[in-house]
DNA sequence: GAAAAATCTTAATCTAGGTTAAGAACGATT
DNA sequence: AATCGTTCTTAACCTAGATTAAGATTTTTC
């Protein structure tokens, strides 16, 4: 199955796309292929596409002022992954996205995209669909990082994202949990076994 | 100006409606006035409905295992609030949304939403708009809550939102800003003047 | 307008998680 | 298989913010 075929399955999971408009579809999209460590979108560029894992595992992540990571999404096959933030409010990226494997990302450029919703309305559908997803998960994790300890976090990442906890070190589990992972091994020795 | 006039304004301030929509539109809310402190949605409900204020200012919020609350979101006039989680997954609200102040609100049915979409397909793009600056709102948020300090919260929150500050009682502003009142009150030693 | 309720402040003490530093274990590369 | 990278762990000490408790102030209610 090519990138693309992935793609378009991945859509008809939520919406229903003819053959014609899956054709259409899916010559809007351009392959990108990325090296363990190869970095997709970098700080200052504007992120202009929407993207769409087709193999491989990445990571979005900003630096602070200390110049500390801070881990925002992992994704892995099938998911998206973006600084959604700069995509939509069309301000200069504050993330990296950056492979963590090597990777497939398959993505649209924004003004391709806005004409798709017109021409395909399915697909506005599918992308409405998604922020709300989106938004689900945000929240989620907004509202753990509010009233959860990092420990109650760990665990619940655990069962959520165990195929992910296995594929990306420790230290950036640690990094997307927010603590350092100096604590997150003191977490470890209570929690495994 | 009446509150399904105010409704419509602010739907035309993002997308274009000819007037058969908006009265199309219009017909679909219910109007909700609301005493303060009074609760719209309770914890365990479903959350079925959009909630647009037409006047007045309200709070989301989530009570913790010990019973502590957390504000996830203050609204006032032209603003939506709801347990858009809720909302999106069909599962029993979490949230309470209550009135800070005395309030008007105006709800659509999320079927009756779902029908508007393809009666009024400006409305669709309305809310893909609306649910994109949710998820960049939520996601300011929760990267401001993972990498910044108390008191950078907090002068954030007044710059942003001094109207909000000038409106809600102090100790609200603390747990939307994830803080006990008694550190907020000293934080505020240090910050205000 | 007095009493009750709600909100805000101060101060002493406590704790989850951070910092620093050092070494151990694991992988890649030669 | 030795070297260099990267990742993980342990332990001593530190700090932002929580907790507890008490009183002060403001707002609401009768």
């Amino acid at each position: 199955m090519t990138p693309i075929d992935k793609l378009i399955v991945h859509f008809r999971k939520s919406i229903t796309l003819t053959d014609d408009e899956a054709e259409i579809v899916g010559g809007c999209f351009n392959i990108v292929e990325l090296k363990k460590k190869e970095i997709l979108l970098f700080v200052g560029d504007h992120s202009s596409h929407m993207r769409f894992i087709s193999e491989g595992c990445l990571r979005s992540y900003y630096m602070d002022r200390e110049a500390k990571e801070h881990i925002i999404q992992f994704g892995i096959e099938d998911w998206w992954i973006n600084d959604l933030y700069s995509y939509l409010t069309n301000t200069p990226s504050k993330q990296f996205v950056q492979a963590i494997e090597e990777s497939i990302v398959l993505q649209i450029h924004k003004e391709k995209l806005n004409e798709l919703y017109n021409t395909v309305p399915a697909i506005e559908r599918f992308f409405r669909l998604k922020f709300e997803k989106a938004y689900v998960s945000l929240q989620e994790r907004t509202i753990n990082s509010m009233s959860k300890t990092a420990e109650e976090g760990y665990i619940e990442f655990r069962s959520k994202y165990r195929n992910i906890e296995q594929r990306v070190p420790q230290y950036m589990v640690a990094s997307y949990l927010g603590i350092t992972p100096e604590f997150l091994s003191k977490l470890r020795k209570n929690t495994t076994q």
